[in-house]
DNA sequence: TCATACATCACCCAAAAGGGTGATATTGGC
DNA sequence: GCCAATATCACCCTTTTGGGTGATGTATGA
């Protein structure tokens, strides 16, 4: 087992990093590189056509990021496995990762030691997370706020009020956009509230800045 | 020139990233890294004690980040060149190290030769900026908000203001927490909307976490 | 000294946000 | 079929925001 060659494919738009991974591993006889992509739709090409082992991909990227790449291959190729690896480390990532069943989730601020360390063991079948992200995640179980307690479900239409809300937009010109009616509009606005657990339209705010939602 | 051995400090927190361009230059054979830091502190003191040509910093780092970093290596030890490396380019950071006289920017994304490329050009005197950065930077002359075309001066009581705000508190609350009228908080927050060029409170709170003004 | 920025406050007024309740129609899952 | 979530809308009411204007004192720098 241990003898074999693990066939092995970098997804990163970063290139310097991407690079840096490559430096790392290229002289590790028993890891072999099959391929590097710069997103997610290319690397999906890439593991459909070749033998592949392993997968190490960054989550934030343009086109098709991580998270959307991981779950493709989870469904498709569920004899890959997945390492996920990026600089932030936050609760709902972690959550939504765990559920698609991935291999490992390490940060980019962990070691050449740990990167091999990882790499063997999710080949081996185990899983691998780094110290900060179990840390994080077992934090979050007795999290303060709600957003990060229950996870919090927003609708496709909630989530649309909320993106107009951080344009700066105003309920009039939000259901206007949207087509809809003032009234509705103040009662998305009040719901997100309610499930978000904010005061006022500031809260909101912060929350769709921390989740990634206005990027 | 070209066959003197130029001397490299690396600053970065991300182990994995720093692995990586150690990996890339090791073999370089005019570049002679002569060490590593995770943060600005220890970058500061490794930078005091060694005869350093050039330093290569991330921006993003706990206890001392690179702009700080920056800001004192070139105040107190001014013949060393310095090249930062970030994920991401906003206007706010490009201008302030524009103004600390950096000699480099670099995106994550940028490649092995262009790593190269750059470290040889500012090496011998010369600035290298990404060509992203520089299209941002350029954009910005152009920008659509008032923030970014004319760089906001707020007061020390419009700062305090904007802190309250963003910790959604209203006008009343800010009022108690700063023992002065619900007038005079009033006024503070339209010279805010108007300085920033904000159309409501949540405009205030994205600029406010845009400048880091709350972490 | 004069201008400017700052911090403070007041008043008026319109628009918007927020809090509560209730109603209807549609959908998807069990 | 029933239940839950969603999306839609309406109406009540109070509080808050936002826009405009003006005034006063202090400090600072040209």
């Amino acid at each position: 087992m241990s003898n074999e060659t693990i066939k092995l494919l970098l997804v990163d738009d970063h290139h310097m990093f991407m690079d840096g991974i490559y430096a790392i591993l290229k002289d590790i006889s028993h890891i072999d590189i099959v391929g590097t992509a710069n997103n997610g739709n290319q690397a999906l090409k890439i593991a459909k056509s070749s033998a592949l082992d392993l997968l190490i991909t960054d989550i934030e990227m343009p086109e098709m990021d991580g998270i959307q790449l991981s779950k493709s291959i989870k469904k498709t190729l569920p004899n890959i496995k997945v390492i996920v690896v990026s600089s932030h480390s936050n609760v709902q990532t972690i959550d939504k990762l765990r559920k698609l069943q991935i291999d490992g989730y390490l940060l980019k601020n962990t070691g050449k030691i740990e990167l091999l360390n990882a790499i063997n063991k999710v080949y081996k079948g185990e899983k691998y997370f780094s110290e900060e992200i179990l840390r994080v995640y077992n934090q979050s179980l007795f999290g303060t706020n709600k957003a990060e307690k229950e996870k919090v479900k927003l609708s496709p239409r909630e989530l649309e009020v909320l993106k107009c809300i951080v344009q700066e937009q105003n309920t009039q010109e939000i259901a206007e956009s949207l087509n809809i009616s003032v009234n509705t509009v103040d009662t998305h606005r009040k719901n997100l509230m309610r499930k978000i657990g904010a005061k006022n339209v500031v809260g909101l705010t912060k929350y769709a800045i921390q989740q990634g939602i206005i990027a």
